[in-house]
DNA sequence: TGCCTCCTTTGCAAAAACGCAAAACGCCTT
DNA sequence: AAGGCGTTTTGCGTTTTTGCAAAGGAGGCA
């Protein structure tokens, strides 16, 4: 076996039995998938599907493989997860300053898990609706939505996370359908007030070109609150629409956008053991939820 | 975990603790080991090795990691395993052919196992200094060096093999020490007869620009005995070298070839069942015992 | 029959990964 | 104390891989 990956991409295609579902699943081309089945049958020299235009369907050789490929799958994802459990033990009180999208959606969840297997940990989340300033201590680390460029900081990125246009099912309703973004024109913008925008990166609408914010708010979890009652159209975090049942994309197709969080700590930190283990911990933590909210996400909204 | 197979790359840098041995090992450069074994540490979120000019040293993190490694790596080979050993119950016969150099060296081995796990299986290796004549049915199926152009045939590629110049210890030591290419004139030429080389990748010595060739045969096996008892210099196959301890590799880095052995079937053989599964096993087998033979053979032979 | 949809496959251009070579660094020996 | 040897790291040109778009088929339905 030359690329223990091709078991992965393998897997994926067995169960769905066709390429094209197991790229979407994969978030690959379905091409890809297909000539990454076909060098894992090359490197075996066996087929592993009968092909057809119908999918791909196991041949015995293939569904011999299968159970091997899942007992490669049950280690790589314990091993992930080998690394999230690396917090037993830790005690004392840990602050970490966030925006505020970030701190409502995504921390609650996992610094609640964190803190689960650690009962002498203290966890405080600061959401704040600016940078966090950490040289002045109101925090032992900071969630942000862009990399700090000075100071004696160390970053490391997160992860991406993405955003789309949402209203809720009540205001979609009562308006005229939304086929192409001309159709925009005349609805009721919800967003961030134009100049306490802390981070450019959080300029959504100003990205989309929108001018005109009827409903504004600094936080993020008001311009949500705003939406879930069918106040208007704007932005919405991805993983933050699990929360909220009622709300449905809007054209996340054509328009779509992507950030990314990175974690930011003193440099000189980087040495207290106890604070590298949590950041560790919460960047695995960080990573599962924000992956496994942005699928149900995906899948909670039927296509807009 | 983006890629399963950066957890093969982790776990050779664990098992040898240098990012250059592990790159002698997986065949790759130690560059890429190290960029694969950073991109797992990031999207793992933590720090897998302690880095310095001495090596890599597992951290806790790490440490942590090995055991999943290794059952992901157990899984793999097992499924690779799973494939060749799909044989069971095969009976009848079967008839091979070969240029003689893989029907002396490489099929033996291989067709041995085959026959082991099947009782009632007959096997024969049919060594032909030509190319066989599968439409005349000399044999169900063909090992070939090039693939064939003409007729009802299908063609799968088993794999690449490499050749050296080579000669025995004591015709080394009876002659002036060999350092450059140019060192080998005046030397005796082991090879084919020129006129009898039925494909033209055979014709390893033309490639090399020698144009006498003293001591000829259109067997290789000949050949080889001749260059074993010390008669002269002439090109060997890696896999062929751990059969005799005495020879030697002679400008092993500036000499190089690489050929692939292809093997042909009749178009309408594909459907039977037996052969199939037959022909499965004996690609596999090929492609493990040659892998085996020319790492044998690497670190048999001090650097040439 | 003819159209429509969903799938795979192929060609091509962009992006990522790779190997090579040089640089930088620490240890060990002379 | 200085130079040699092994290592990792970095920059660069090349190869490989990937995504996109179009083409090619096979079934379903009017």
């Amino acid at each position: 076996m030359d690329n223990w990956d091709d078991l992965r991409i393998f897997l994926a295609v067995a169960r769905d039995e066709s390429l094209s579902a197991a790229g979407r699943r994969l978030r690959m081309d379905a091409a890809t998938v297909g000539r990454r089945v076909a060098r894992l049958e090359e490197s075996l020299g066996a087929p592993l599907f009968a092909k057809s235009p119908q999918g791909y369907a196991l041949t015995e050789a293939g569904s011999r493989l299968v159970r091997f490929a899942e007992e490669a799958e049950q280690a790589t994802s314990q091993a992930s997860e080998a690394l999230v459990g690396r917090t037993e033990g830790l005690s004392g009180q840990i602050r970490i300053g966030a925006p505020d999208g970030c701190a409502s959606f995504l921390l609650p969840q996992v610094c609640a898990r964190i803190a689960d297997r650690n009962p002498d940990l203290d966890v405080q989340i600061v959401a704040l609706p600016r940078v966090v300033n950490l040289s002045r201590r109101e925090a032992d680390m900071a969630i942000a939505v862009s990399p700090p460029s000075a100071g004696r900081l160390v970053v490391q990125k997160v992860t991406d996370y993405r955003l789309h246009l949402a209203a809720s099912d009540a205001y979609l309703a009562a308006h005229a359908p939304i086929a192409v973004p001309e159709d925009l024109k005349g609805h009721r913008a919800v967003g961030y007030i134009p100049d306490m925008i802390f981070d450019k990166e959080l300029d959504y609408l100003g990205e989309l070109g929108v001018e005109r914010v009827p409903l504004a708010s600094n936080s993020v979890a008001v311009q949500f609150h705003w939406l879930r009652q069918g106040a208007g159209l704007g932005i919405v975090h991805d993983f933050a629409m699990p929360t909220a049942p009622g709300l449905r994309f809007v054209l996340r197709e054509q328009i779509s956008l992507t950030r990314s969080f990175y974690l930011v700590r003193h440099a000189d930190d980087r040495r207290l053991e106890r604070q590298t283990r949590f950041a560790e911990a919460l960047v695995a933590g960080m990573r599962e939820e924000l992956t496994r909210l942005e699928l149900l996400a995906e899948q909670g909204g039927p296509p807009g």
